[in-house]
DNA sequence: AATTGGTACAACCGCGAAAGC
DNA sequence: AGCTTTCGCGGTTGTACCAAT
């Protein structure tokens, strides 16, 4: 019942890619596209599996690729989306284009933890380490935002001073498994990124196109408010979560 | 110059989910 | 409906590189 091996062991390489290899893939994927990897390394004449060819491909060889360090900006990005997600590297990926989740994965390890400790979070939780050894209980936080919520009404609104979200703060036994569901536009005013109303496609970050007739409406009133790549997801890139479109079950 | 310890990152492994039959 | 295959994800490991001693 056990599953069959991806790949026949004892005739793929192993370790480093080399020069060659690499061509080799590239020419094929550029020839073919992407797809079918358990083929893929016969037809390109490799000896590796489909899963290292995929790897290989997705995290070194595409050419979107932005290389390079990470920017101030990407970091804090990335510590929210970490707080919000978890240990969710693709999806934090997905929302930093040219990036890959085996590249954020890395640089969480070895430079945001690290990071996170020097300021006296602990990067699990994101929560103080002095409050994470006080409380004893495991709770979720969005510790980057809940600095500013006494200033921030919409952060307040949601888990500030509201005696219910205290208590569930303070108690893991509840259910504060997070959904994400589109905004709900009939309780709260419609999502607006820096005001202006966005689909859910284009708020989601699923849509990218300048050309959505959600943003053509609002063109003039968006300019410079929205994030390099087109959208904000979750009012992250504005600095202040927006958890209108997230719900605990 | 050699050794050691720490860091960065590419690559591998195992598992779960989705897709196909 | 149930089984098999394939893909994608997250955790972990291996190793090259660099700085300190």
């Amino acid at each position: 019942m056990g599953r069959s091996p991806c790949c026949e062991k004892a005739h793929t390489n192993k370790g480093a890619w080399t020069k060659e290899e690499d061509d080799r893939l590239i020419a094929y994927i550029r020839s073919h596209g992407e797809g079918c990897w358990r083929s893929l390394p016969k037809a390109a004449g490799l000896l590796r599996c489909g899963k290292s060819c995929r790897l290989r491909w997705i995290n070194y060889l595409r050419p979107d690729l932005k290389r390079g360090n990470f920017t101030e900006e990407e970091d804090e990005l990335i510590i929210k989306l970490h707080s919000l997600l978890g240990n969710k590297w693709s999806l934090i990926a997905g929302r930093l284009p040219g990036r890959t989740d085996n590249e954020i994965k890395n640089y969480w390890n070895t430079h945001i933890r690290r990071k996170l400790l020097n300021r006296g979070i602990d990067p699990a939780t994101h929560r103080s380490i002095n409050e994470a050894a006080q409380d004893t209980t495991s709770t979720i936080s969005f510790a980057a935002s809940a600095v500013k919520e006494e200033e921030n009404p919409t952060t307040a609104a949601f888990g500030g001073k509201d005696a219910k979200s205290q208590v569930q703060e303070r108690c893991p036994d509840l259910n504060l498994e997070l959904r994400i569901s589109p905004p709900c536009q009939n309780q709260y005013e419609p999502l607006k990124t820096g005001g202006a109303s966005l689909c859910m496609a284009c708020s989601l970050g699923l849509q990218t196109s300048k050309d959505c007739s959600c943003r053509v409406a609002s063109k003039g009133s968006t300019s410079g408010s929205t994030s390099a790549t087109g959208y904000d997801f979750l009012g992250l890139t504005s600095g202040v979560l927006d958890y209108r479109g997230l719900e605990t079950k």
